[in-house]
DNA sequence: ATTAATTATTTACCACTGTTTATTAAACAA
DNA sequence: TTGTTTAATAAACAGTGGTAAATAATTAAT
């Protein structure tokens, strides 16, 4: 008798292409410019039919915002695999990061824009976060193993989250604004991290670790 | 014959009074709850006469953002003065930061939100910016003068700009949720950035400064 | 095929926003 | 008073997120 329910299959199709509507009109046109009737003329369906689909706005954002945490997460473990040179894992890990940044910046801006949610509301949100920081941490932990590194696995990987995070957002922002730029930034950053010195970093040293050959205990 | 114009004096008042409004109910209720029909009611005036006094409302939120941006570098300025222990004080400048991050969490996201315009485009705000900044390098500067750090003072003071800013920023958007919180973090990423080690530290050792030490040209 | 039930979708609204335009009020000089 | 200029307000507009009523679509039993 009664017509068929949406199955989840359905439901999961039509919140992706509202998503990627969503993305699509949010990469070129910015934040203000996704509306629900914005996206619906794209799709050339009734704005309210997205609430079938989603609670409301946020819910629908939340979504894009964890599938551009997703494909960061992706991107950066496809970019550092384990090999001999743990040195190099680290600078890859970083400079895949550094890249996704680079290469998308809007996206980077709205998995981490600071008006967005805790990321703790968002399970799926969190997991892809987690996946990304466990895989620096366990790094990390390699790292120090191999005593290329001092100290606590997970507490360095705060550190340096932090660093590039915060050199990623004034990037992606346009805060860097007093005389070096992000390509001027990055090296110095890891080497200061990894506390690596680099022939051609020579010219304008920046190391700060005086003695700080951390003795264990 | 003609009715006075507003003086520039009535100006600066009347839209110190619109900012100060605006700022209250961004502090108490968030951005979504900053309108101007809100601060009308606040003010007892009709919504409208707003424009008088301003292009539109995101030149009123730029008047609102420089304004936490003066009270910010006032702050450290005021904060970190200069001393014979040149460490200590590049320690205080950085923790009267993060104090004001911890203790104005809502300004400090105005301030640094990322979907803010370019500081650039507000010579005031760049003003206060480039003050707090210029400080930093100058005590950057008189740090390696007196040998407790190497490189350049600029590009030091960019590092640790960007690792403390990373870390607000994390913290104030409730980020930081993979073990660790600011105040176990602070105390790590000083000693880190200065290359200095604390005893209390010596459970969790957090240094990467493997052979650091510079060697100038 | 028809019908009745049930769900999906759309249409018509609502309150609210930033902003503009028309109107009114206020201040001053002749 | 009158005229002129400016400040301030009121009215209105397009556009927003969101809701409720109305419509369309789909299914199973008759």
């Amino acid at each position: 008798m009664p017509r068929a329910a949406l199955t989840d299959l359905e439901l999961e199709t039509t919140r992706r292409r509202l998503s990627a509507a969503a993305l699509a009109i949010y990469r070129e046109e910015g934040q203000e410019a996704v509306t629900f009737r914005r996206i619906a003329e794209a799709l050339r369906i009734s704005h309210t039919r997205a609430y079938r689909y989603f609670d409301n706005k946020d819910a629908l954002m939340a979504r894009v915002r964890v599938e551009a945490m997703q494909r960061l997460s992706e991107h950066v473990l496809r970019r550092s695999p384990t090999q001999p040179d743990i040195l190099k894992q680290m600078r890859d890990t970083i400079l895949a990061f550094v890249e996704f940044g680079r290469a998308h910046p809007q996206d980077y801006l709205l998995i981490f824009a600071s008006h967005q949610p805790a990321p703790t509301l968002f399970p799926e949100l969190l997991a892809a976060r987690r996946a990304l920081f466990d895989h620096a941490v366990g790094i990390a932990q390699r790292a120090i193993d191999h005593g290329v590194i001092d100290g606590d696995a997970r507490r360095f990987a705060h550190i340096v989250w932090s660093q590039v995070h915060g050199l990623m957002t004034l990037h992606t922002a346009n805060q860097l604004v007093h005389g070096y730029d992000l390509d001027a930034l990055v090296p110095t950053m890891i080497d200061h991290l990894l506390g690596t010195r680099r022939a051609d970093d020579a010219a304008t040293p920046i190391t700060a670790s005086r003695g700080a050959r951390a003795t264990r205990g």
